[in-house]
DNA sequence: ATGAATATATACCGAACGGTATATATTTTA
DNA sequence: TAAAATATATACCGTTCGGTATATATTCAT
């Protein structure tokens, strides 16, 4: 890895925190040189603009939350047992979500949708990623013969995505895990009731 | 209403759609002077500045919602009907929300949490109220005996909410309904198989 | 080790930011 | 309807905004 692309993902690491509390209209560029300890010029070097800056932090972000979820994931071999410790990261993972903005997803999101265009299809498509990984287990639980052949992958994963989201929404708001667990304990609900056979 | 009031309620208005799409950092004073065709002479004689505008239309476009979705409620008489109504309100207005920049409660709670401070009480109260009013349709439920006596009313009211919100934000980021009508379904699926005796 | 290439810092740009003192309209009250 | 009170517009403030040309360090390849 070269300076330069040292550099580069060094911003990324140090603002990910900044863009993902004070979003993109929150968060200027003397924000980012005070968290960096570099220089407009510096950053102006490795990016084309703030929009550039934004975009890298928030795949970045996104990525890393994938990368630890299958890490927790991985670990088990039954679908079932996927499941159950994709809740579990989730559960154990609260106070470092809490602390560093929330969920980049449902931050990015919700400044994109109306104000912020040149984000749009990257977050759909971390979305989508997103979806598609959950849904992934669940059909490897069918194929396993786990879980119920008839049953909707795909709405099952968007169902759970909506509750993990919904949850963290209400736990930041309150300042409490509690509503998050409540999510969570719901989703452990519908994959006991309504997915493993 | 004396005529700064009615330019206070006029400011708010015209301001709320403008908040929402753009978030606190995102709306500037010109946005607003261009939104109402008045001047920052004329905002600022009617607040103290711009925080307390986002507080005033923030208080004012939960109200909003607030008072539909009662209106909404209010038409029926049995505990059940009311909550199918409240789904219903949702599932109707979906254009509504989706074009004036989605649900202001999930708006300003994404952008309050970490960067704005000073709206953090304000939008804290506004989702106990919310959480209070689905809570009373369930209690008024099990008083008339339509509902089950030992279900945890406040739990459950708060489940509707996460997934709504949920459910709004999913819809948002793909641009389809069908992802918020997947929680209302969701919704629909616990009234009748958990709540009602 | 040295020259070429690249990365970072400095110093600056015009524009837009939130906000305000003051002058001018417009309401309101008597 | 006239005077007092209030609301709105004008013109301006200092600051910060995102961004850049250029100079200076530092890395990298030979």
């Amino acid at each position: 890895m070269s300076k330069a692309e040292q550099t580069r993902q060094f911003i990324i690491e140090k603002t990910a925190v900044l863009f993902n509390k004070n979003g993109f209209s929150g968060t200027s560029l003397s924000d980012m040189t005070a968290a960096t300890g570099l220089t407009k010029g510096s950053i102006y070097g490795n990016f084309e603009n703030k929009e550039e800056v934004m975009i890298a932090v928030f795949k970045h972000s996104s990525a890393e939350l994938a990368k630890n979820a299958d890490r927790a994931v991985s670990v088990e071999t039954s679908a079932y047992n996927k499941l159950i410790a994709y809740i579990k990261f989730y559960r154990n993972n609260w106070i470092a979500i809490s602390e560093t903005g929330g969920c980049p997803m449902l931050n990015a999101a919700t400044e994109t949708d109306d104000a912020l265009p040149f984000m749009k299809s990257t977050v759909q498509h971390a979305f989508a990623s997103w979806n598609k990984r959950l849904e992934r287990i669940i059909e490897f639980g069918i194929e396993q013969h786990e879980f119920r052949p008839d049953i909707n992958s795909k709405e099952y994963a968007t169902t759970f995505l909506m509750l993990i989201e919904g949850g963290i929404l209400l736990s930041k708001v309150t300042n409490k895990p509690k509503n998050l667990y409540l999510a969570l304990d719901r989703i452990l609900k519908i994959i006991n009731e309504e997915i493993v056979k």
